[in-house]
DNA sequence: CACACGTGGTC
DNA sequence: TGACCAAGTGT
């Protein structure tokens, strides 16, 4: 049988208890908890996008430091945002977000709409992230769908379908639109975050302190282990890249990534196209010849040094990165086209970077150890 | 639908 | 220690 009504699902004793523990028991003094405005309310909403609260407080802060209201962030340069965002990770939020304050500014006169529907056509805010912003700035009765309330889902009501299938997905839906209160969406949207968050945890749930154990089919039959089901795992590829670290004069020659892709729109070490003419446990090599010409184009190799190989882990893939510091004789001053930038060192700790290039950056430029190989020219 | 997209924490 | 994954969205 597949119900594809959402009466089906509905049970007004499922957010009654969740709202009685969420006042209880719920987090109430988060940053981006006890006020209506929809601007700091959307800004934790995408911060929180695929990133843990912990990770998100101390940028959360320095962001509304550098942007206190929805106009300034709109009227700041992009480079400021990525740079706020620098180390947080998945930069199209923050690609999204300037273009989105932007939006509201030019077609909403700086204030959010307060229809899911109207939000979730704005850059960055998809059907959740606008269910969210909506319950929370407006009351509005709309339903979220992220990691937690899948993880309670299932086990709650047995589920043991991937929530990444299609069918699974839409019933997950369909329950959480037929779940929502009457009255109180706050704390019930709260309330599923919160208890996700808190208690119905991916490993070592806290039943004990559960206010659906009584309910719980995966609590009843054993399960928590095994639900929600796993996502059917990949085999990730390793990649390469050789990066010059050219510094001169207290400078880092850095070069504007492209817009889409990894690390999009960041700063970064410029990289020796392709080829890796040397390759051995993990650790590429480029050519001395190579080597030179890249630098060519922004001056005169005086030296190079091969410094201990990077292995950044993304969720996709590994990347091995083979740092090469370079000096120069002379420095070219071709440099402004292209996107490329000279840095003065005292600033790479505010730069737009991605997290592993500004740490091996700042190594670099503290105390400049870490060297292999050395090569002059 | 499948995949790209970061980083840091957990076990 | 490597696998797994967290307040998802865009293509």
């Amino acid at each position: 049988m597949k119900y594809t009504a959402v009466e089906h699902y509905a049970d007004p004793s499922f957010s009654d208890a969740l709202i009685a523990w969420q006042q209880q028991h719920g987090r109430h003094a988060l940053p981006w908890q006890n006020t209506r405005d929809a601007y700091l309310i959307w800004l934790s909403e995408i911060m929180l996008q695929q990133t843990q609260v912990s990770a998100v407080l101390g940028y959360y802060a320095r962001f509304l430091e550098r942007f206190p209201t929805l106009r300034d962030l709109a009227a700041a340069p992009v480079e400021d945002v990525m740079a706020q965002w620098s180390g947080l990770g998945y930069y199209t939020r923050a690609r999204n977000l300037h273009k989105c304050a932007q939006r509201v500014v030019d077609e909403y006169d700086g204030v959010f709409p307060s229809d899911p529907a109207l939000l979730a056509d704005l850059p960055g805010i998809g059907r959740s992230t606008a269910a969210a912003i909506s319950a929370f700035s407006s009351g509005t009765r709309a339903a979220i769908m992220d990691g937690n309330v899948k993880r309670v889902f299932a086990r709650v009501f047995g589920i043991d379908t991937f929530p990444g299938e299609r069918k699974t997905e839409e019933m997950m839906w369909l329950r959480a639109v037929a779940l929502l209160p009457e009255q109180g969406i706050e704390s019930y949207t709260q309330g599923l975050m919160d208890l996700g968050a808190t208690v119905c945890t991916r490993s070592s749930p806290a039943c004990e302190r559960c206010p659906m154990q009584t309910r719980c089919v995966a609590y009843a039959t054993g399960r928590t282990r095994e639900l929600p089901v796993r996502k059917p795992k990949k085999i990730s590829p390793e990649k390469h890249a050789v990066m010059l670290a050219i510094i001169d004069g207290g400078q880092v020659l850095l070069e504007q990534r492209p817009p889409t892709g990894i690390w999009g729109g960041l700063l970064s070490l410029p990289e020796l196209d392709g080829h890796l003419l040397a390759e051995d446990d993990d650790v590429p090599a480029a050519d001395d010849a190579l080597l030179l010409q890249a630098v060519g184009k922004f001056g005169e190799m005086e030296s190079a040094e091969r410094l201990t190989t990077v292995t950044h882990v993304f969720t996709h893939y590994k990347l091995h990165i083979a740092p090469y510091r370079i000096t120069l004789a002379r420095r070219l001053d071709m440099v402004a086209e292209g996107g490329y930038v000279w840095l003065d060192a005292a600033k790479l700790a505010d730069a737009a970077l991605p997290a592993p290039i500004k740490k091996l950056l700042l190594e670099l430029v503290g105390d400049g150890k870490a060297a292999q190989q050395r090569m002059d020219f």
